[in-house]
RNA sequence: GCCGCGUUGGUCAAUCGGUUAAGACGCAUCCCUUUCACGGAUGAAUGACGAGUUCGACUCUCGUACGCGGUACCA
């Protein structure tokens, strides 16, 4: 029987969403979720400094809304908690200290000010940057250097130190990811990781090894940024014995700023004017407020299909999935290798499709919440005005562009496209037209239409040219749907209304 | 510098040795529409470069270039 298949997601509580880390979540999700396993979702928050209050709550706050819900995690509980790695702390140690005595890992003394010395010492043009490795750690404070007496003194003394790994001579080491095929790292080339440190917190390195074993995690998934360290962790499955529970890797394309090169980062949307973060996050440090997709009117199911579809496809020209879809659907093997570059108005295409297809109900449930400060009391109107302007909406935030004039009489009119043009005849037909409203039966768009190219007929006025100013009168401007179908869902008393205003700017 | 990973139109991408190299976004033109859009049709635009293997290479191999990532007591 094979193992049930258990993937993790494991963020650090730091700051907002990105594109990025949701997208990881989402392949971590699709492919457990394909397989019938769990989705479990720690939180790696080792990271004082950078820890920031209210982040991890943020992270299942998206999770949530994407629908993206763990099956275990610090929220909902399982089997192996906990699952936050400041309240594993134990743990950690005493797998550092095995390796210790191993001989796979030592003790290190050097301070920082002593590591920033080294790092002058042996920088060479050739060697930029050195590394604490199997070459220089002869040379420095560690137990390898100082001997049994020295260490054990230090130690004893209370003494600061971290626990590094040992990493081999010139061995190689290779392990296969699911994406990439098999990778190969020289040993030699990597440096001795520090896995616990002064503070007795691990280091992600140490911390993904054991907690991924603890929780008998089967499937890894990260961004390719992790690939170079992919070797320790290697190694620290070997070591620590686990070898024959390792979860199999896989290294996700990077997503890309849409100009120039590099990974997308929180600058590049404020620059150019997108999202980047999956829901709005304040920064309480900075005070500092990015905007969301959520916020910025993107449907989760949009957001959540534009991001599959950034470095996945199911071979067919498919392009609209919903969650399930994507979970029947989705296969590791066809992820790309390479980066995708982030492109907002396909984005925008996307949720433009799913807003089309979404019911009109639907919709209007969603906008009463996307509106708090709205108040909508007419849900009828509201779901006729959404399947009248749904079709030009791509964002939620575009229906009040579109469509506010039904919900309320329209605040500013520009009047100037038609004033121009504006003569008697045209004051006296809107007049006539106006006595002839309350007769119209059924108030419906072609019933109106009819009544409206009757009467123009008998002032002698072309109906087109009575278009435009009716839909002014109406709409305010120059856009909107049809103008007959505007008219027959505000309803008579509206119209009326309406006319008479402008009549009177005019 | 070193190591790793990548490279099909402007962007997302299909192709798993043989095709006129799909499709989508965006762009352009036309149609629809006496508003603005949506929509429909058409079009321009692609295998980084150089060798090799092969009857045949975008596809396999090697090299070069370019890009990205890593090179922390950060993840």
């Amino acid at each position: 029987m094979s193992k049930k298949v258990r993937v993790r997601f494991a963020p650090s509580p730091t700051g907002g969403l990105h594109l990025g880390g949701v997208r990881t979540v989402l392949y971590n999700y699709l492919f457990a979720k394909h397989h019938g396993g769990d989705f479990i979702l720690r939180i790696e928050d080792t990271d004082q400094a950078r820890y920031v209050e209210g982040a991890e709550q943020y992270i299942i706050d998206c999770l949530n809304w994407c629908g993206l819900q763990p099956d275990e995690g610090p929220h909902v509980g399982g089997p192996y908690a906990p699952y936050r790695q400041s309240e594993r702390k134990l743990n950690y140690r005493q797998y550092a200290n095995q390796l210790v005595e191993q001989g796979h890992a030592y003790y290190a003394f050097d301070t920082t000010q002593e590591l920033d010395e080294m790092r002058v010492t042996y920088k060479t043009p050739e060697n930029p940057q050195p590394q604490y490795n199997f070459l220089i750690r002869e040379n420095m404070r560690n137990s390898l250097t100082l001997g049994k007496i020295e260490t054990a003194r230090l130690i004893r003394e209370g003494t600061p130190y971290v626990i590094r790994i040992k990493m081999p001579h010139n061995e190689e080491i290779h392990f296969t990811d699911m994406i990439r095929g098999k990778v190969t790292f020289n040993s030699s080339l990597v440096d001795d990781k520090v896995l616990l440190k002064a503070d007795g917190m691990p280091t992600y390195h140490l911390a993904v090894v054991v907690d991924d074993y603890l929780m008998k995690i089967t499937h890894a998934f990260r961004g390719e940024e992790w690939l170079p360290s992919a070797p320790v962790h290697i190694l620290l499955w070997q070591y620590l014995g686990w070898q024959a529970d390792m979860p199999e890797w896989a290294h996700l394309p990077l997503i890309l700023k849409p100009d120039g090169h590099g990974k997308l980062s929180k600058r590049d949307g404020d620059r150019l004017g997108f999202p980047v973060f999956a829901m709005d996050w304040l920064d309480p440090k900075t005070g500092e407020l990015t905007t969301g997709f959520k916020e910025k009117g993107f449907l989760p199911e949009a957001f959540v299909n534009m991001l599959a579809m950034l470095g996945w496809n199911d071979g067919s020209e498919q392009e609209l999935f919903s969650l399930k879809e994507l979970v029947e659907k989705f296969s590791i093997d066809r992820v790309h290798k390479g980066g995708a570059k982030f492109d907002f108005e396909k984005a925008k295409w996307f949720n433009h499709e799913w807003i089309k297809n979404s019911f009109n109900a639907t919709l209007a449930s969603m906008l009463t919440d996307f509106w708090p400060d709205r108040k909508i009391t007419n849900k009828p109107l509201l779901e006729k005005m959404i399947g009248l302007v749904k079709d030009r909406c791509f964002t939620l935030n575009d229906f009040w562009e579109q469509g506010s004039f039904f919900l309320q009489a329209p605040i500013n009119y520009d009047l100037s496209p038609i004033r121009a043009k504006w003569n008697e005849e045209k004051t006296v037909f809107f007049n006539a037209f106006i006595e002839v409203i309350p007769m119209v039966e059924p108030f419906d768009a072609p019933t109106l239409e009819a009544a409206f190219k009757t009467v123009a007929a008998e002032k002698n006025i072309k109906a087109g040219e009575l278009q435009l100013p009716f839909r002014i009168m109406l709409v305010g401007g120059k856009f909107g749907p049809p103008v007959f179908d505007i008219a027959a869902t505000i309803g008579q008393a509206q119209t009326m209304e309406r006319i008479l205003y402008a009549l009177a700017q005019l």
